[in-house]
DNA sequence: TACGAATCTTCCATTGGATGGAAGTGCAAG
DNA sequence: CTTGCACTTCCATCCAATGGAAGATTCGTA
C-alpha cells in the first residue's frame, strides 16, 4: 500500500537531542548553565549532563570555571571549513576591507539561509553606525537592503511563498504590505540594487547589491549608512566593483 | 578499593562517533562522500550513513548534487557564538584591518589550542606575500611568529612539556634544539616580541607580540613578510599600537 | 545503449547503550 | 546548623542504535 520507504528519516535520537542542545546558542545567551540547557530543551538533567560530558570531551563546548557551557574551539574550527566561511567569506573579505576602506560605513555580507538573510560577515568600524546585524545573525529579508536583493532574485513562487506568511515591522517605515513589496523588489530586479530606509533601524538607510554567479544570486554585499549619507549612485557603484571582485575570485576558486 | 567515580566520562557512544565524524572536516578535504567519511572514521557504512543522515537533518552537514558532505550553516552559525569569535575575533578585526591598511602585509591573529596555535583571523592581500596559515588551521608553536609567543607567555612547566616532545623542521632554519629554543623563548618574553626567520616558510619571516590580559597571555597578534622586508623595530611599534587597541577592547566587552 | 562495478540506501533481528528517576554530593545563603 | 538549589552519580529497564546483507542508484566504460 504506502510506498514505504521507512529509513532515511533517521531516527537517531541521541544526536537529534545534542543537535538541539547546541542549538540553545546563540545571539542570546552564549554561556548556558545544565539547567538552562535542561530547560531550553526540555531535556531530563541527567541526560542533559551525559550529552554535554560527552560534547566537552569532544571539545565541542567547554565549561568554564563559573560552570557554565560555551561553545568550544573543536566546533569553530571544524566550522571554518564550512563552504560559507572558506569559499565566500574567504573570497570576499579582501574587496570588502576595501569597501570599508572606500566607504568606512557598516559593510555586510549576507546569503540566504532559512528564509532568512544570514550574516556571513560584517565589518564595522568607529566611524559607522552602529547596527543589529552581526556575523551569524538571521535576520528578515524585507527590512534589509541585502534581504531585499536575496529575496529578489529567487524564483516567483520561493517570493510568493514568503509573502504569504505574515511580515514584521521593526519600525513604521518597514514595508510588510505583499503589494508594495513585490513592487519594491522587481524594482530591485530592475535596477540590479536595494535601497532601504528606515526599515530596520530608524535614522538609518542601506544599499545592497547581489553577488551573481552564472544567473544565481549566491550573496549579498550592503553598505549601512545614516539617512543623511545615503548616496545611492556612488554607494551603487562602490558596490558592484566590489561585488564584480567577489565574483572573479569565487569563480577562481 | 577503587575511588570509584564511575560516570562523567560519558559513554555516550554515538555522539563521540558523530563528533569524530565531523572532525573529518577540516583542511584536507571539506567534501567527503559517505564512502569516504566511512574509511576515515571506520566505522560501518550503514551506521556512518545513519548519522550523516540526522546530520544533514540538523543542518550540521549539507549535501551537494555530487552527493558529497559539506560543513553546514547550521554548525557555522552556531559556531559564531564561541567566545573565540564573538569576544576574541570581533574585539581584534577593525584593529588587524587597520593594521592591514598601514602594512599591506599577512596579519595573523592566534591563540593557543591543543599545543598548537590556533589561528583564528588571518588577512591577507594580493601586496602580501602566501603563507601556510589559514582561520581555523593549527600550525606549530615553535615555528611561527605567534605560536612562539604564545609558548613563551606559558608557565614553565608547559613549555617544558612542549620541549619534551619531538619538535618538527618544517625548513632547515626551523629551531628543534630544545636547549636553542628555550633561549629564544626567553628572548621573547623580554622584549615582548618574537622574531622567526624561514622557521616555517622559506624566504619569509614573522613578528609577533602577545595580547595581555592581566598578566596572562590570551592571544598573539603577527605579521608574516617577506625577509627583505622585515624592519623589526617598525613593525614591532605598530603591532604593539593594535595590540594594546585589542586589549582595550577586550575589556570593553 | 547496455553492462558491471562502485556507491549509496534500506531493512530488520539482536543487544548493549541510552534512559531518567532517585539518591548522593557540594555549596551558599539565611 | 539548616535549608535550598545546582549539579553529579547510580542503576534496573527497555528501546533505540547496530551492522550485515540485500536491494537500488549512479557512474564509467565498451
Amino acid at each position: 500500500m504506502t510506498p514505504t520507504r521507512v529509513d532515511s528519516g533517521a531516527p537517531t535520537a541521541l544526536l537529534e537531542r545534542a543537535i538541539r542542545l547546541l542549538g540553545c546558542f546563540g545571539p542570546a545567551g552564549n554561556a548556558l548553565t545544565l539547567t538552562e540547557l535542561a530547560t531550553l530543551t526540555r531535556l531530563p538533567l541527567s541526560s542533559c549532563h551525559r550529552i554535554t560530558a560527552t560534547l566537552v570531551e569532544g571539545g565541542f563546548l567547554t565549561r568554564g570555571d563559573d560552570r557554565r557551557y560555551r561553545v568550544g574551539n573543536a566546533l569553530w574550527t571544524i566550522a571554518q571549513h564550512a563552504p560559507l566561511s572558506e569559499k565566500l567569506r574567504e573570497s570576499a573579505l579582501p574587496a570588502l576591507a576595501r569597501l570599508y576602506e572606500e566607504s568606512g560605513e557598516n559593510i555586510t555580507l549576507a546569503v540566504l539561509d532559512q528564509g532568512q538573510a544570514l550574516y556571513v560577515e560584517r565589518l564595522m568600524g568607529e566611524r559607522s553606525i552602529p547596527t543589529v546585524s552581526r556575523a551569524g545573525a538571521h535576520l528578515p529579508l524585507h527590512t534589509t537592503g541585502v534581504g531585499k536583493v536575496l529575496l529578489a532574485y529567487q524564483p516567483d513562487e520561493v517570493i510568493e511563498h514568503y509573502l504569504a506568511a505574515p511580515l514584521s515591522t521593526p519600525t513604521p517605515d518597514s514595508i510588510a504590505d505583499p503589494d508594495r513589496l513585490r513592487r519594491d523588489l522587481r524594482l530591485v530586479r530592475d535596477r540590479g540594487y536595494s535601497i532601504t530606509r528606515q526599515e530596520m533601524t530608524v535614522g538609518s538607510g542601506s544599499i545592497a547589491v547581489p553577488i551573481l554567479q552564472d544567473g544565481t544570486c549566491v550573496a549579498a554585499v550592503g553598505v549601512i549608512v545614516h539617512l543623511a549619507r545615503l548616496d545611492v549612485n556612488r554607494l551603487v557603484a562602490t558596490l558592484n566593483r566590489a561585488a564584480s571582485t567577489i565574483v572573479a575570485e569565487l569563480d577562481r576558486a
